[in-house]
DNA sequence: CATCCTGATATGTCCTAACAAGCGGACATA
DNA sequence: TATGTCCGCTTGTTAGGACATATCAGGATG
């Protein structure tokens, strides 16, 4: 089974190799040349063919097999793992994903405030006494309908927020063009029923079931950026995830 | 800051140098001896110290870059990250996880059967039509209070399952003994209310809030070997992970 | 005919070596 | 004093080679 993988490598470019060849068999693979179940040549034999050595082309690999799209054996060879693998659960905001996916969202801002933390902020987000923060709470609408309930805080020591800025922009985006670069994020996700005060602003019954996510939010430093509590509509949206084993 | 970093590599061991580092480092981390903040040493010193070559250190501090326990800044240094970041969302069993907890879970097999394979379930696993595949629910209980109820289809062709190995074992764990290697899985998590059949077996009331998982497991040849359909009581159960940015 | 051994193949691990590029402080200059 | 440039430090990328080890097929052996 001789691939016919047809990549092109620019040396040029400021894209490191091992990323153009991994983008190169990511392309080959959604698109249908790299089918399911198919083996590639030997790292060896395609290095050479791309005129690469086997380290650069074996970090390309390695980034394939952990996101999940190859399966390597030793001995063996290496395949294409079947099927429709969604790339791992990433560090987004719900805006830029609804973005991504052609759909056009919308936020009410339904509170603002900047005010001094409480003490059960201050410990999610490991801040001193007296301290303060940014407060909101968003109602995030697709085509009209809502979808999402979302209480956030968020520290005021890092860039500033307001609630024009919430109103056309995620706060993901508003925090990363503030200079965050976040790095990891602890989050839950659970149940629960809608009550009087969710189920009118998510247009569902009182008693309707939503699904809810709580989230801490880590930057390259170190701090805790912030932390929030959300509510979905279970009808209209899950979390969908790839686990990879290691 | 010198990193009192004390390590001991074997190198007559089979497991590999840079995982003996990865494995070094994450107990440092855990037992304080690396504080959450600190730098580390330049990889080069790091590598001299440990007379490993560069690369060798740098594959293991990549694994724990990936795990969020590190962060690398070009020409900054690399530092601990803060705290209490649990390991990343894994491909493990309830019964697993529970057991590694200090509960005893309990499973009741509420039915067992091991017939032709429907249309709805062929897809999922990707089967011929007249395929048979095992199907069975059970009721899962910790220390005597129900948790989760959880539907699964299983293919026939890998190994055996019979109805006493599920009452004392998990899933995963009859798989993998049956020489299983699992490599991923797509999973969706959701929220529903608890219905008439739902309800009484989870000694829950009917309306109440349920974490819904869907999960198709996929082995390292590329079969999808499980799918089930779960439902977990939500005031008793979670799902939390952590992401980390790459 | 069944079993064991062996060799070819492919991935796994580890090394030395070199240059590129981002960051930050030191230093020189206006 | 303020500012801009330069240089050293550290991580990022790439190369090329060597040996280890799991797997599988085919041949030798009982």
């Amino acid at each position: 089974m001789a691939s016919q993988l047809n990549l092109s490598i620019d040396r040029s470019s400021p894209v490191p190799l091992y990323h153009q060849v991994v983008q190169g068999i990511e392309a080959a693979i959604h698109n249908g040349t790299l089918a399911p179940g198919s083996r590639l040549d030997n790292e060896i034999d395609l290095a050479a063919k791309l005129n690469l050595s086997r380290p650069t082309m074996r970090k390309a690999m390695d980034e394939l097999v952990r996101a999940g799209l190859l399966v390597r054996k030793r001995g063996v060879g290496t395949q294409v793992v079947a099927s429709q693998v969604r790339r791992s659960l990433e560090l987004s905001s719900l805006f830029d994903d609804l973005a991504s996916r052609g759909s056009k969202p919308t936020t009410e801002v339904l509170s603002f405030a900047h005010r001094e933390a409480d003490a059960s902020t201050r410990e999610a987000l490991n801040l001193p006494a007296g301290a303060s923060v940014y407060h909101f709470v968003r109602l995030r609408k697709v085509d009209g309908k809502p979808l999402a309930l979302m209480e956030n805080w968020v520290r005021d020591d890092i860039t500033e927020i307001t609630e024009s800025a919430l109103r056309t922009r995620g706060m993901y985006d508003i925090l990363r063009s503030g200079g965050v670069n976040f790095r990891l994020a602890n989050q839950r996700i659970g149940a629960v029923v809608a009550n009087e005060y969710q189920a009118p602003l998510l247009e569902t019954p009182v008693g309707a079931a939503l699904v809810t996510m709580e989230r801490t939010a880590v930057d390259d430093t170190g701090r805790m950026v912030e932390t929030g509590h959300h509510v979905y509509r279970a009808d209209s949206y899950s979390f969908e995830m790839t686990l990879v084993q290691r």
